[in-house]
RNA sequence: GGGAUCGUAGCUCAGUUUGGUUAGAGCGCCUGCCUGUCACGCAGGAGGUCGCGAGUUCGAGUCUCGUCGGUCCCGCCA
């Protein structure tokens, strides 16, 4: 039972109208202002701050107490909802009109001195916001964002609820597969020498529940991947799951848009236009030099190889007889852009990996060209001409292989964009990518792999590319981009055994090595696998976006380091040799 | 695996370029005063393993090497 009066209203609740009644709020002492003869408190909860004020006159016994109140004590108060004096309102929180007179208060818990004050404004190191989190999330900005984080799943729920959807959580003690992303991985206590694997995703069983009948499921569902991390990948990670049986890529999409609508719309009050744009593989790499294009700017790039194949210039001709490719970003209005600004994206592009960097300045009268002497007059025309550019533009030129090229052509695009101060904030840029390649040849491992996943069908039209040009066979696969970032990912999967028996020995996956990884796969789709295909929204990134976050870990109650730690409760950890016994495990010195 | 950058008071940082007296600032904290503040104010005070370990040097916060940790990026992330 509780020892101390509970509250009537929250902190945030408290207007004029109250003025009068007696209430009891309960809260942590966010600052105290001590006058003296007059001590006021602003007490916080999540749902807001009200002044709360002590009077010696009012009751001598708590005066005293109140003059103890420190920093996040959590106090009990009942009193008086009193109206602020005409010139001492405070606009600038929703509670300002009133303030809290106290008769009684409970001083429910002392609190030592936080390391840093629970603040919005105060920009504190993120190692010592980890290692104190439960005082990180008090601060409002992480409670805003947790709180938006539960709207949307719960819209999320909804709006697929709605849609005939149904729930389906999957294991998180898996079989370990080859393909894709590391596994973290947990011995088996019975079965000695054996493990299980943390789901990457849940792919292999959304697929199992579609030839089991479940004809649309989704699941919000954690992920594991033991991979390097960035400020927008952590190794765990949560999906939106999606997948539905009898649909094509249109009815991905569209059920897709509708829930990105959805949550825009009831969330931020953005009345986004569907259908979203899209956009192959090909024409973002050319285009924007990512799969992943940011469409907030312009910036676009021009693929030249054409004028410059049988130019004088031998790194450009080479490039484009050899394969490769030779692609301009025409930056508007920069054409005086000092050299050695200019020297400076060349020592960016080459540090990404390109061997140089050729540029030019278009003047009203002239063109100024650093290879203008291996080109020409005319040759120099041409290329500015192919770049697309007027007079006052400033045009990158890169050359090499093609994804290579345009990749850096990219990353040079995106930084100048920045830094140029082109990218509009508050704009929502989605489009879908389609059309990716199917595989790609990993250098290291001189073998094919596939770009999205192994599950992933051909388009119909490029199957019989599989036995001629693997490599030139199209994926019916698709990402959702919002201001360059990937949001979702998904694809029609191959229902076919045969077929992905065959994608399997694409893969270098032998016979004997598929029936041993993927077996119980190959044989549900023996008994009637309808056609089916998916999608994996990535809901700390979205949800990142959504807040104005820069990192997934300002959306993550408890994230790790980019090293793997978690601070807080200082995991991972050594466990005692008894755990490691049963499980058959020894640690061998690295 | 690689690159960049950071680590100095509880917090955020200056000081490191060019080694040299007792390592500073703001905020916070503590004490006292203060009846209308809301970044309260005023006066006073405490508080340091300069991440850690070696090395160079007469002398290291500062230079060198190693190591631990944070962040960002490349590779990686079906």
């Amino acid at each position: 039972m509780t020892t101390y009066p509970k509250r009537t209203h929250t902190c945030g609740d408290l207007r004029a109208s109250h003025v009068g009644q007696s209430v009891t709020l309960t809260g942590w002492v966010q600052t105290r202002r001590d006058h003296g003869g007059l001590i006021f408190i602003d007490l916080r909860d999540r749902y807001g701050l009200t002044q709360i004020v002590f009077r010696p006159q009012i009751t001598h016994q708590t005066f005293e107490a109140a003059k103890s109140l420190r920093s996040e004590f959590v106090v009990s108060v009942t009193g008086k909802v009193a109206a602020r004096p005409q010139d001492m309102l405070n606009a600038s929180l929703p509670t300002g009109s009133i303030e809290l007179e106290v008769q009684m208060m409970d001083i429910l818990t002392k609190a030592d001195t936080p390391p840093f004050a629970i603040d919005d404004d105060a920009a504190i190191n993120e190692d010592i916001r980890l290692k104190y989190r439960y005082l990180d999330l008090r601060r409002p900005k992480m409670q805003r964002n947790l709180m938006l984080r539960h709207r949307a799943a719960q819209i999320v729920r909804s709006y697929y609820d709605r849609n005939g959807f149904i729930e389906v959580e999957t294991p998180v003690l898996m079989k370990s597969t080859p393909e894709g992303a590391r596994d973290f991985l947990v011995p088996s206590r019975f079965q000695p020498g054996k493990f299980y694997a943390l789901p990457q995703s849940p792919q292999t069983y959304k697929q199992i529940l579609m030839v089991a009948g479940f004809d649309r499921y989704v699941q919000i569902v954690k992920c594991f991947r033991d991979e390097d991390q960035r400020a927008d990948r952590q190794l765990e990670f949560t999906q939106i799951d999606v997948e539905m049986s009898f649909a094509d890529e249109d009815d991905i999409v569209v059920m897709t848009e509708g829930c990105i609508v959805e949550l825009f719309h009831e969330i931020l009050a953005v009345d986004l236009k569907p259908p979203f744009r899209r956009m192959t593989y090909t024409e973002a790499m050319e285009q924007y030099g990512s799969d992943k294009p940011d469409l907030r700017f312009g910036l676009e790039l021009a693929v030249v190889s054409s004028a410059v194949r049988d130019s004088g210039f031998r790194v450009f001709s080479d490039t484009v007889k050899g394969g490769g490719v030779v692609a301009a970003l025409r930056i508007p209005e920069q054409a005086e852009m000092t050299r050695n600004q200019i020297d400076m994206l060349t020592d960016r592009a080459k540090a990404l990996g390109v061997g140089g960097l050729v540029w030019a300045r278009v003047r009203p009268d002239q063109v100024e060209c650093s290879i203008s002497k291996f080109l020409g007059p005319e040759g120099t025309q041409a290329l500015v001409k192919a770049a697309g550019a007027s007079p006052g533009d400033l045009v990158l030129v890169v050359s090499g292989q093609w994804q290579k090229a345009l990749t850096i052509l990219g990353t040079l695009r995106l930084e100048i964009a920045e830094r140029l101060k082109l990218i509009s904030d508050g704009s929502w840029e989605f489009l879908w990518v389609t059309d990716f390649p199917l595989l790609e040849m990993s250098e290291e491992e001189k073998r094919y792999v596939a770009v999205h996943h192994p599950f992933t069908a051909p388009k119909p039209e490029d199957v019989r590319l599989l036995e001629t040009e693997p490599l030139k066979a199209r994926a019916r696969a698709y990402d959702l981009v919002l201001n360059g970032n990937e949001v979702a990912g998904g694809s029609i999967r191959i229902f076919d055994s045969t077929l992905q028996s065959k994608m399997f020995s694409l893969l270098g996956i032998g016979a004997e090595e598929a029936r041993a990884k993927f077996g119980f796969m190959l044989d549900a789709f023996k008994y009637g696998a309808p056609p089916h295909g998916g999608i994996a929204y990535g809901f700390d990134r979205l949800i990142m976006l959504m807040t104005g976050c820069t990192s997934i870990r300002d959306v993550i109650a408890f994230p790790k380091t980019s090293g793997g730690l978690s601070l807080m409760d200082e995991s991972p950890s050594t466990v005692d040799e008894q755990q490691l016994k049963e499980l058959h495990v020894r640690i061998t010195p690295s």
